[in-house]
DNA sequence: TTGTAGGCGTTATCAA
DNA sequence: TTGATAACGCCTACAA
């Protein structure tokens, strides 16, 4: 049943190419000065046996790991996964193994998760965090991990960083419902505490503010479709008059589409609906969705390169990338009514 | 800005406790037999002086390891996300890593992607197949890696899987739509080497042949969105007479309402529509998806487990676990209309 | 029940 | 440029 035969190492090897350990891993790591006559000849014998170096003997002497944990908030959410399809292929290319983790939502588990990934011996960590504060992550800093913050970005942490400039992406979503004439404008944001919500709902204010007379009608959910449902019922029970919404995220935009049709509104006659990120089905709904689309994809390649640059070179500068968004509009926001 | 506190080893706990690393190593295995006194004396010395044993050194020295590989064909699908969620979620219960990986349907890669985990040393390995060949995972488990098949289950292979009765859940939404007074039954799948998809397509098949004068009208995509809308379209421009479609899967669904949503046909009135999988879309849809439910979450859960047990005891039977599905019957596959 | 000591497979240091 | 050797941190015979 189980395998009895021995595994193959450094030192066999050696003896069958007549040389030391100590070759073996220099020419394993390729790195050191070994004459290319005895690199080839050596390497030859590792093709022949099918050596393959463990890496736990590896990473226990020299103290180096080719592996990154990433830990998201929330894995179900589409927009994670896009991202992390992005990230998988980038480590992938790299020979970097990638260790999932899911917070949940949950500043414990992001702890523990993260007490995991530390133990478990990760090179770097690339994370959409739980908490709005840096505080709870230095902890990895100081042993010298580096963080690359996805996506949500602690205000006072002092990490790389890649994101969207969510003010502007929603302030643009919401100008451009003004401009088809929308005088009542309905805001679905997420948790203050989730500073891609907050700075959404900055946005959201910012283009009311540049137009007179138009008063923030808000309600958060919790950036999930059952919170964006709610919201949504809550709105319509306590106005009667709003001919717009501008829903901060994914999934709630779903739950918001759920309560529209239970009350047989029509999209766009009666409601102008733009949604966050352009998911598979946004194509699908009839209308069509028009939405804020992120470069989710390319979202999870870049910080994956910039997580190892930065394992590469520890010193160099923080980079904080910031994407931009597009408005995609299809015909969920209506056409033009008044100009 | 390295760190330059010496990490804490055994031989620092022993000293300090007035023991041996032995018995050290035993508190921390918790498994022999050490005096209760002596070992809340070591636990207490651990706990002051936040010692966290070096994973690297015990897998090298003791061979075990908790972690295990998860390779899926398409992590973008959220099928795969969901019950990804549950594999997560059992494994983080259980104290074992999670290492992702993401084959794309592409043999080759998954090739790779096994390989490396073998590499990176993985107790056990979660898989949905590319091929629906078992050899390509026999050096696996050669290799004494016990490999759960999940969703896609290689025809003969020898492993514990868990997958849902395709042939069954097909069979039940045709016979819907039979029951429905359906006469022209369009089906859309997937590729032929993919095991759901092949039985999918066995189950649409037994339903019509249990009802005379019902021809096989059959299209096949890729299980992706474009795939659903291009099948749509060609099933559209060869018949038309079609007034049901049934669809294999979740995404192909999505670009075959789309593809209706362009031809103008409305869901159910023209076209009665069942598609693959609960996905949270399926609500917001005007009209409400009918779908094949399969319960992912719990796949992913369940799976999880039946690893573990598996790693822990090698020589157990093989268990084959076959989750039921549901029909759930909302708007998009319209009302009675004969019986 | 507890301690001693050797080794898991690799790499880093030092010497040749 | 190459080789001998110790050490990374832990576990496990074996001895006490």
């Amino acid at each position: 049943m189980t395998n009895n035969l021995k595994r193959i190492t450094v030192h066999d090897v050696a003896k069958k190419a007549g040389v030391s350990t100590a070759t073996v891993s220099r020419v394993i790591n390729d790195n050191d000065a070994v004459s290319s006559e005895l690199k080839s000849q050596v390497q030859k014998v590792i093709d022949e046996l099918g050596y393959r170096p463990n890496k736990a003997a590896h990473h226990l002497r020299s103290g180096k790991v080719k592996r990154v944990g990433v830990l998201f908030a929330d894995i179900r959410n589409p927009f994670f996964t896009s991202v992390l399809a992005g990230i998988e292929n980038s480590l992938h290319e790299a020979g970097y193994a990638l260790i999932l983790g899911n917070s949940n939502e949950d500043a414990r588990i992001e702890n523990m998760q993260l007490q995991a990934f530390l133990d478990e011996g990760v090179a770097g960590i690339i994370l959409s965090a739980v908490t709005n504060s840096g505080s709870p992550y230095q902890q990895v800093l100081d042993a010298g991990i580096p963080i690359l913050a996805i996506d949500r970005i602690p205000g006072n942490l002092k990490v790389d960083s890649i994101s969207i400039d969510n003010i502007t992406a929603a302030k643009q979503a919401a100008l451009h419902l003004i401009n088809l004439g929308h005088q009542k404008i309905a805001f679905i944001g997420g948790p203050e505490h989730i500073s891609t919500a907050h700075l959404r709902k900055k946005g959201y204010l910012e283009a009311l503010e540049e137009h007179p007379n138009r008063k923030p009608i808000i309600e958060l959910g919790d950036f999930r479709q059952s919170g964006g449902y709610q919201a949504t019922k809550n709105i319509l029970a306590a106005h009667d008059d709003i001919s717009a919404f501008l829903v901060a995220n994914n999934l709630m935009t779903l739950g918001a589409l759920q309560a529209f049709n239970e009350t047989k509104i029509l999209i766009p006659e009666q409601i102008a609906l733009v949604g966050f990120d352009d998911m598979p089905w946004a194509t699908s709904l009839q209308p069509p969705l028009t939405v804020v689309a992120q470069p989710t994809y390319d979202m999870g390649k870049i910080a994956a390169r910039l997580l190892l640059d930065r394992i590469k070179n520890p010193d160099n500068p923080i980079q904080q990338v910031i994407l931009e968004t597009q408005l995609i509009i299809r015909e969920s926001c209506g056409g033009l009514r008044t100009v």
